[in-house]
RNA sequence: GCGCGAUUAGCUCAGUUGGUAGAGCAAUCCGUUUACACCGGAAAGGUCGCAGGUUCGAGUCCUGCAUCGCGCACCA
């Protein structure tokens, strides 16, 4: 065979590394990401119908990791699948401000390089910090993004904290709060003594530990002995709440006790209560209004007062020497000692329980009322017909209007919903978007802009993360300004994230969306599962078993951890990410260059513009083929991306190598039907490619380039899927 | 406590609406160096977690159980 007309790179193995940054600029440069670049170069119809995905905003706390690396992948399949098919495709980059995560980061890295604290350097100036290192964390990224293959458009991309998503946010925040569903409130919150904020029921981890139960009375002719985990949280006890039908204490309900604790006065009064269950512990519960969520709802339906006795710092503010200052964990100790001393310990035992901790400090969880702002979630809208919050996140679900994929996550959604409380919205950090009320004297003022005159000063606090998150789909069309681009792309088609992000974000965008627009934010949501190591643990600093994808792309190439991401891994599924795998399609993608090599050595006489006909078997094996795609194409259609790369695989390799092209071999050689042979060759090769395309962007785009249909024709990235429904 | 998922070849996992099981990797044997050793061919390997049920027929549908994982709640 004559090799004078092989291209001179097929001669040797594919080499992404040469390969990927290259086309990656080629597209960039040619602006086919933007949507309105292939209007008007003609790749696109005008009129076409438009597909837009949001991307997740990633957080700028330092580097993308395997989950990022997934969602790009699979993301990256569908935007080029959809402009293949010639839709008006848009998708949309930015990344996440992440106000505590962010902060938190960079206060830990102050402090141990330079011993500071955020205080030591004022707001100002640590601001400045937060603010250099999100932009050094966003470079990387952006940077990772592209070694991807990521079919971003970078000409619209967006940041959760820039000025006109902040002008966003504040304009949504002023009509959530003139429309009443924004309050401000004392409630026990989840206190972090540790990031000294506020943080929402989302952001708290479980974890189980060891833990003692004491059981013992306040004082000697106290009637009743209860049962906690926390002694020294009952300095701040009010009362002593019992089941209505437990006929051990009905005689006491409704008295009123005092005692001296450990050295502190209290006063309980005997209450029935709908919550206390008489089988746990000694069926008695020492009500703790201001410590305990529980105890403060029936604090409220009782009456009660509220006593607070641990600080901010989670240390007591009562007592003598013996109490006052120390840390909770100390309190404990002396409280418990000073039962066993006065003989009012009746049981000690070993029980486990769960903790809350917060989820970036590690801190556990101090339960405080304090002066928070709030989303009411079940206050009627007159807006809205009276409706909810609540209403507006479940209807679109319930009725279909937005898809999850896969279905059993609508389940845990409509659960998680349903049990949803106000969404505490304030934050006590620095870093995000502050909340736009002033105050002056007893006047309160909230707008978009500062208010006129002097003497007004802002709130300190600044707002929970995934405010601005929620407003994430249309935030970055341009809203609230009615934009071409908001017209054209809301609601986008598919939100693509990982399940563990539901309820704190596909809920909140479904509720900003509902409220601000009266229109849901997107038509499916697609939930891919968790990137675990080759073993299938978690990846995790402390096993040390994280892997960087950018390493794996410098070693393997992008296309082959993109299709060992894909292959065989179905939606809400986690994965286990083996090299072996990934090896294993580098030698796929070398493989699509060796056949396109074979295909071009053997049909280079071939007349294209007066091709011979197939023989009964090729035209059987195109008639196969053919079939095939449309199988993938209903499968795409689905989303079932881990069956569409496994049967290109498998076809590619078991059909087309193994079979079509030996066969080929004979053929040409007996000068047996050799001229079908070759035409079969020919068709089928560019039918591959493109369908290979949205999962191999970079060796597909690469060997298309090399053959006649990309010679004299357009790019692989805009050329049309080969099969239409 | 409530809910969800998993259990298939040594390992990691596919298996669309029920028709006597598939892939990758590993291991075995044979072959090939003019598309590709990042190759080809062959053989081997499974009572499809357990027990019932529906059916002509169940990995697939139903019920119960077991083990593992996850989520939510409780945590006096």
């Amino acid at each position: 065979m004559d090799i004078k007309n092989t291209p001179e790179k097929l001669l040797k193995p594919y080499n992404p590394q040469e390969t990927e940054n290259r086309l990656y600029s080629t597209w960039e440069e040619s602006g086919v990401f933007n949507p309105d670049v292939c209007i008007e170069k003609g790749y696109t119809a005008p009129d076409a119908e438009p597909f837009s995905i949001v991307l997740p905003p990633p957080n700028v706390t330092g580097t993308l990791h395997t989950g990022h690396a997934l969602m790009l992948v699979i993301e990256d399949i569908m935007t080029r699948y959809a402009r293949m098919q010639g839709k008006r495709t848009l998708w949309l980059p930015g990344t996440d401000h992440a106000a505590i995560a962010t902060q938190s980061k960079v206060e830990k890295i102050i402090e141990k390089e330079e011993g500071k604290r955020k205080t030591d350097l004022g707001r100002e100036e640590f601001l400045k910090r937060v603010e250099k290192f999100a932009q050094d964390s966003h470079d990387t990224i952006v940077g990772q993004a592209r070694r991807m293959g990521a079919s971003l458009d970078w000409s619209r991309e967006a940041f959760t904290l820039d000025e006109k998503r902040s002008f966003a946010v504040r304009t949504a925040f002023k009509k959530m709060f003139d429309e009443g569903l924004i309050y401000r409130g004392h409630r026990i919150v989840n206190w972090d003594p540790k990031g000294q904020t506020v943080i929402s029921d989302d952001e708290i981890v479980y974890e189980e530990r060891k833990a003692k139960l004491y059981t013992f009375k306040y004082s000697k002719d106290f009637p009743i002995a209860i049962s906690t985990t926390r002694p020294e949280t009952k300095v701040g006890d009010t009362a002593v709440a019992v089941a209505k039908d437990d006929e051990r204490y009905a005689q006491y309900i409704g008295k009123e006790y005092d005692a001296v604790f450990c050295g502190v006065p209290i006063h309980i009064k005997i209450v029935a209560d709908e919550s206390v269950e008489k089988e746990f512990g000694t069926g008695a519960l020492g009500v703790t209004p201001a410590h305990s969520q529980i105890d403060a709802e029936i604090a409220q339906r009782h009456n009660l007062p509220t006593k607070q006795v641990i600080n901010e710092y989670a240390k007591m503010m009562v007592g003598g020497e013996n109490l006052l200052g120390k840390k909770t964990t100390e309190a404990r100790e002396v409280i418990a000692q000073w039962l066993r001393d006065e003989g009012l310990m009746e049981k000690e035992e070993e029980v486990s329980q769960n903790v809350s901790t917060a989820e970036r400090t590690g801190a556990i969880i101090e339960p405080l009322p304090k002066l928070q702002w709030f989303i009411n979630v079940n206050k009627p809208i007159a807006s809205h017909s009276g409706k909810t919050l609540k209403d507006l996140m479940l209807e679109p679900v319930k009725d279909g209007k937005i898809k999850i994929v896969p279905e059993q996550f609508e389940r845990v959604y409509m659960h998680w919903i349903t049990n949803l409380r106000d969404w505490c919205i304030s934050r006590q950090i620095w870093y995000g978007h502050r909340i736009p009320v002033w105050y002056k004297g007893e006047e309160i003022f909230c707008g978009v802009e500062a208010p006129e005159g002097d003497g007004w000063t802002q709130d300190e606090d600044s707002l929970d993360t995934w405010f601005s998150s929620g407003l994430w789909t249309f935030s970055t069309l341009g809203w609230p300004e009615i934009t071409e681009d908001f017209k054209t792309y809301h609601p986008t088609a598919v939100l693509e994230t990982g399940y563990d992000i539901l309820p704190f974000w596909v809920a909140r965008m479904i509720l900003m969306s509902t409220y601000l627009l009266n229109d849901i934010p997107f038509k499916t949501v697609y939930f891919h599962g968790l990137v675990r190591d080759e073993k299938g643990r978690k990846m995790s600093k402390s096993l040390g078993n994280i892997v960087d994808p950018i390493t794996l792309i410098d070693k393997h190439g992008t296309d082959a951890l993109r299709m060992a991401m894909i292959v065989g891994v179905g939606p809400g599924n986690d994965s286990n990410l083996g090299e072996d795998k990934i090896k294993a399609y580098s030698k796929f993608a070398n493989k699509l260059w060796n056949i396109t090599r074979f295909v071009l050595e053997n049909t280079q006489e071939i007349d294209r513009e007066n091709l011979p006909a197939l023989d009964t078997e090729d035209q059987q094996t195109a008639d196969e083929l053919d079939a095939l795609l449309k199988e993938i194409t209903g499968e795409m259609n689905e989303y079932k991306f881990y069956l569409v790369t496994e049967k290109l695989y498998h076809y590619s390799w078991h059909t087309f190598a193994d079979v079509i092209i030996e066969r080929s071999k004979a053929k040409i050689a007996e000068k047996r039907n050799s001229e079908s042979a070759q035409r079969i060759l020919i068709e089928i090769l560019p039918k591959l490619l493109r369908a290979l395309h949205p999962f191999m962007p970079f060796v597909t785009e690469e060997l298309w380039s090399l053959i006649p249909e990309g010679k004299n024709g357009r790019m692989l990235i805009v050329e049309k899927w080969p099969c239409s429904l």
